[in-house]
DNA sequence: TCGCTGAACATTAACGTTAATGTTCGGTCG
DNA sequence: CGACCGAACATTAACGTTAATGTTCAGCGA
């Protein structure tokens, strides 16, 4: 496959016995340049299927005309969808996608931002293992702009897009107080991430508003899995195991608020082991409301992200600190999920707890 | 956010009295340089931060270590695998990942071909959308080595890796039959690629070779969606509208084989909304192995493609057709996908199809 | 002691592009 | 009619790196 030689714009400028200054500037429509001359050029560039060197374009320009975009793992949904909507609109802008995936391990992330500087990117967008800020902080140092994506680094004054998973965490649990639910529990991955804390506060702003109490052993932590397992359903098989120990409890609650739609699922299948029916014996409130949610049995009530939103805030953000205008947009962008209410949650008889 | 300039090997240059190239050497670990001027350079270099520029190295070098992904769709929880895996093995071997999505459209394919050879990208990973071939001449053309992922375009002669989709097909008939169906419906959406050609083809073949006639309406069409839209779930949703077509049939099939999981979902809300029971009504075998199929109620029989080997696959043949070296391994490799068995085709009862 | 050798560095060129500055020359205005 | 202007192009420099080629000089053998 290894083909004839590009052509450059020497090479244009040698047959048509012109300047590369000139060549370039006819293509790239550049004044003080004569129509017929510019005619010609065009015409040569077309016959030989000339194609610009972004490299040694970048290079004197400066910029890549590069996002980074750093994920954790592209087999959450949510992830897939804002790397999908974030391509996108970074794409209409003309900047085009490095991919890095860190798989939640703080090793991979380190390495991940010695790349990004070397490719010169013109920003990045980073959803951080937040285990510590240090790795990006380089990237200010540097003066690569940056967006922080769902999970913030606020000691760093970096922009950043993310969900409100604190009114997340707050209207599941409230969705389900409503219910007739008195007790809830929580199954949270045991990630040392904001997102997670924000969501167990919201749990325990609606509970309190309720008057309602959290006991110990509310809040269940699934264990995580890293690097290489992160694209593997890991997710549902440990929420399914540790949903296990929450059964064999003597008093089971009334309703279990997830942190992700996979939880969900393992949770559905530890429940019908047990003959337990959703809603009647336990409702279950997911999040994330991932492809597969609106289609289980029962369809599952979850709080969903608005992943195109927050990919296409992302990139506007990045898009202003680079342009280094101000904008009216504040600096951290918080978007309100919103509950979808299905089945899950749909309770027609409160034996238990409602006497 | 904007820092202060880079440092270049100049900067260091300049303060160690030493010549550009001096430095560089040192730095690289070429020889011809004293063991004391090395480590004096590797302190500066340290002590003010140095990240080589690549673009720069790049350029000089003809070699961007960059590798280009296209992929169709980030959402599909296949090629989420994929993209995890072939950005963990491009990275081992010191390569950058330049992600493009297409989402079926052509469109965007052409001018993910043009972006491609502006990058100059040492070589790139492609699904192509499969309509026509010509786009991904242009990358041959110009030398660009190639990979095709998951389709082939057998007119181009480029390396491939891809699922065996006709034994796929086989292997999801042959099971339902030996479980008892004679009758069996295949779900497929309506892409014009090979890959659904194959497991069409597969299903025949498995048909055939049991005796069993394939009658018109056997095969149903799941219309796609493309662009914007490829992040929704709107794959589950359509199924669901095919598959209620399908329950109104007065005669139903005793299996139904889909083309991936998500239409499997929509498939089993169907199937519960007229009353009807897997397996025991209808077995249905799945295409995929997504996260969410094993938790499924009943937990899926589906056809699991080795994204983690297919990934790996994908840039080890990228990398051989980049040192140019042959191998011993043939230019177009399928991988055969294998059969999970659960429950969804654990048939107890015969009741309509065996007297 | 002279010339040769090779280690240790310097200098120059090159990658392909864009930006800044020169040059040419036909036309125009005073 | 000559100075001047500006259009149309050319020339030079620069981006930061690596590769090819020069230069210096201490040490060595004859």
């Amino acid at each position: 496959m290894a083909g004839p030689r590009r052509h450059t714009l020497r090479d244009i400028a040698a047959t048509l016995n012109l300047s590369v200054n000139t060549v370039s500037r006819a293509l790239s429509g550049k004044d003080g340049i004569g129509e017929r001359t510019r005619a010609l050029v065009r015409a040569e560039a077309e016959r030989v299927g000339y194609v610009p060197n972004s490299v040694a374009r970048s290079l004197v320009l400066g910029s890549a005309m590069t996002f980074g975009l750093v994920i954790t793992n592209p087999s959450n949904p949510f992830y897939a969808q804002l790397i999908s909507s974030i391509e996108l609109r970074a794409r209409n802008h003309g900047y085009s996608l490095l991919l890095t995936v860190t798989g939640e391990s703080e090793e991979y992330e380190t390495r991940a931002v010695e790349s990004l500087l070397r490719s010169s990117v013109s920003g990045s967008i980073v959803v951080p293992v937040q285990a510590s800020s240090d790795p990006w902080r380089r990237l200010g140092t540097v003066g690569v702009p940056t967006v922080l994506l769902n999970r913030d680094l606020p000691d760093l004054g970096y922009r950043s897009v993310g969900t409100d998973n604190e009114l997340g965490g707050y209207r599941a649990t409230a969705h389900a107080i409503s219910r007739g639910a008195r007790s809830i529990v929580v199954l949270e991955e045991d990630l040392p991430i904001t997102t997670i804390a924000d969501r167990i506060a919201g749990f325990r702003r609606a509970m309190a508003e309720a008057g309602l109490s959290v006991p110990r052993g509310s809040i269940m932590r699934v264990p995580t899995r890293r690097h290489e397992q992160a694209a593997l359903p890991w997710q549902p098989q440990q929420a399914y195991q540790v949903a296990h120990r929450l059964l064999r409890r003597t008093r089971l609650p009334d309703a279990v608020v997830v942190g992700n739609d996979y939880f969900a699922l393992g949770l559905y299948r530890a429940l019908e082991e047990h003959g337990l029916k959703v809603p009647d014996d336990m409702m279950v409130i997911g999040f994330g409301d991932y492809p597969f949610s609106a289609f289980l049995s029962p369809p599952l009530t979850t709080v969903r992200l608005p992943a195109e939103e927050v990919g296409d805030i992302a990139v506007d953000l990045l898009l202003e600190e680079i342009s280094g205008g101000r904008s009216d947009r504040p600096l951290k962008q918080l978007i309100a999920p919103t509950l979808v209410e299905r089945e899950s949650t749909n309770r027609t008889t409160f034996a238990r707890t409602l006497v």
